[in-house]
RNA sequence: CGGGGUAUGGCGCAGUCUGGUAGCGCACUCGCUUUGGGAGCGAGUGGUCGUAAGUUCGAAUCUUACUACCCCGACCA
């Protein structure tokens, strides 16, 4: 990609709208910008994060057996009223009108929709256990959208439905998301905690919360220095209480309470029977006995895991992306003007790989090609400049770590070594 | 929904108290000079001051209503 032809409109001064870094970041690197309250435009650069976000969770979903599908973000009242949910749901659920007058919602959850189709298209327990899953976009009218895509109103989630014969089934499958999520979250390197949770108003019984640890997190966990799990704060206080009440009392596995806060990306549900009794599916077992399928379910925050991570890899120049999440890895920087067609001839060597680079061409000094560089986040620069014309080398300059000069043939060495290291 | 705040060119702001017909920085366009850490000089483009009504000879400024957006709380990936 080329610097002078690509979409990313950067912003100098801190946006008046955004409260937290991610959110100020996202704006001003040129990630999205805002449709209305809740509601963005993904640009260019924010686009290709959200995909490799995807992307990685789409594996690891697919390692486990879960298969892809797709359904609609417009779901019908019947299917609603079916699970007791349309006058259950509060005003977060969008409800709206097709020409006929009749009632429509926009998804905020596929339960019903994922029901209703194994409900109509599985006609035998020897089909299960199955596991369904799609990434798409989910609309809920949230009280108050904030900080950004960190709780907008319309987001990206990847949500996926298991359903099994059993709960020893369904609690395999739940171990089986609960070690993808892991992986998940460590390919994507972010700093993150298991934690027990409520299981809220989607139901069911057991249920657990992935959260990246973050300052800006809306969420206060309870750790213990002797237990790998955490307890979402909620869990363990009274109505009204303060958090901060609980830091020294007992951890319920062993050790003292202590608080951190973070975001959560990820949850994980059994549902259990709630779904399959309201909608009445259900297949004979082997003994011919009529079951209702024990269900899972299962959420990432695609869109909120970018805002989490900028929230965990960013400095005073702007964001420090991981090397494999970076929407663009490597920014030649051209200061010869062209006037040998250097530049462009590393670009074209570097582009035969599989990095992403951007060949920065624009008529701009090095201060503000720097900046910029280091605004997006780009991990490693190279510099083609007085270095070369004097003495035949170029500049490497990662976004953390030191400057070096090499020779050019040493470059592929050089970008291989850099990129494999973590 | 309760509490707090904001709304003036693409972005950040001043002007509002004390009414007199809109300004600054950045960005953008053109020219010259610069050229390894957000360049300098010069010349320009761009705003019916969130919307509507009212007061007044005259409203960005005063009054009322409305809308949008942000922050704190309850909801959630």
């Amino acid at each position: 990609m080329l610097a002078s032809k690509t979409f990313i409109p950067k912003i100098k001064d801190i946006p008046q709208d955004a409260e937290i870094i991610s959110h100020q970041l996202m704006l001003r690197s040129g990630m999205i910008r805002k449709v209305a309250s809740g509601i963005y435009n993904w640009l260019p650069l924010g686009l290709i994060v959200l995909k490799k976000i995807e992307n990685v969770v789409r594996e690891e979903l697919n390692n486990i057996g879960a298969q892809e599908i797709f359904m609609p973000m417009v779901q019908p009242k019947e299917l609603w009223d079916e699970s007791n949910r349309w006058g259950k749901f509060g005003p977060e659920l969008l409800r709206i009108k097709d020409r006929h007058d009749r009632d429509f919602c926009l998804g905020p959850t596929h339960e019903e929709v994922i029901t209703d189709l194994v409900k109509n298209n599985i006609n035998s327990y020897k089909s299960l256990p199955l596991t369904l899953y799609q990434i798409q976009t989910k609309f809920r009218d949230e009280i108050r959208p904030r900080y950004g895509v960190m709780r907008g109103r319309e987001f990206l989630m990847k949500d996926a439905y298991s359903f099994h014969m059993n709960s020893e089934c369904l609690n395999q499958t739940y171990q089986d998301f609960r070690s993808a999520y892991k992986k998940i979250l460590e390919r994507l390197e972010l700093e993150f905690k298991v934690v027990k949770a409520d299981s809220g108003a989607i139901g069911g019984d057991k249920s657990e919360e992935f959260h990246v640890l973050a300052e800006n997190g809306e969420d206060v966990l309870a750790v213990s220095d002797s237990s790998e799990i955490a307890i979402n704060s909620e869990l363990l206080l009274e109505k009204d209480q303060d958090p901060s009440s609980l830091v020294g009392q007992e951890f319920p596995e062993g050790g003292k309470i202590q608080l951190i806060k973070g975001i959560e990306v990820g949850h994980i549900f059994q549902l259990g029977q709630v779904y399959s009794e309201s909608m009445k599916l259900s297949l004979q077992d082997a003994n011919s006995n009529e079951v209702n399928p024990y269900m899972g379910c299962y959420g990432i925050g695609i869109s909120r895991m970018v805002a989490a991570s900028i929230e965990q890899n960013n400095d005073e120049f702007g964001i420090a992306w991981p090397k494999g999440l970076a929407p663009i890895q490597i920014n030649v920087i051209d200061l010869t003007d062209n006037l040998d067609g250097s530049a462009i001839k590393f670009y074209n060597e570097i582009e035969k790989s599989d990095f992403r680079v951007m060949l920065d061409d624009r008529d701009e000094r090095f201060g503000k090609k720097i900046k910029d560089s280091e605004l997006i986040g780009i991990p490693l620069n190279i510099i083609i400049g007085k270095s070369l014309k004097n003495d035949g080398l170029i500049e490497v300059s990662p976004r953390r770590g030191t400057k070096d000069l090499i020779k050019p043939e040493e470059l592929n060495g050089y970008i291989a070594k850099f990129f494999q290291e973590s």
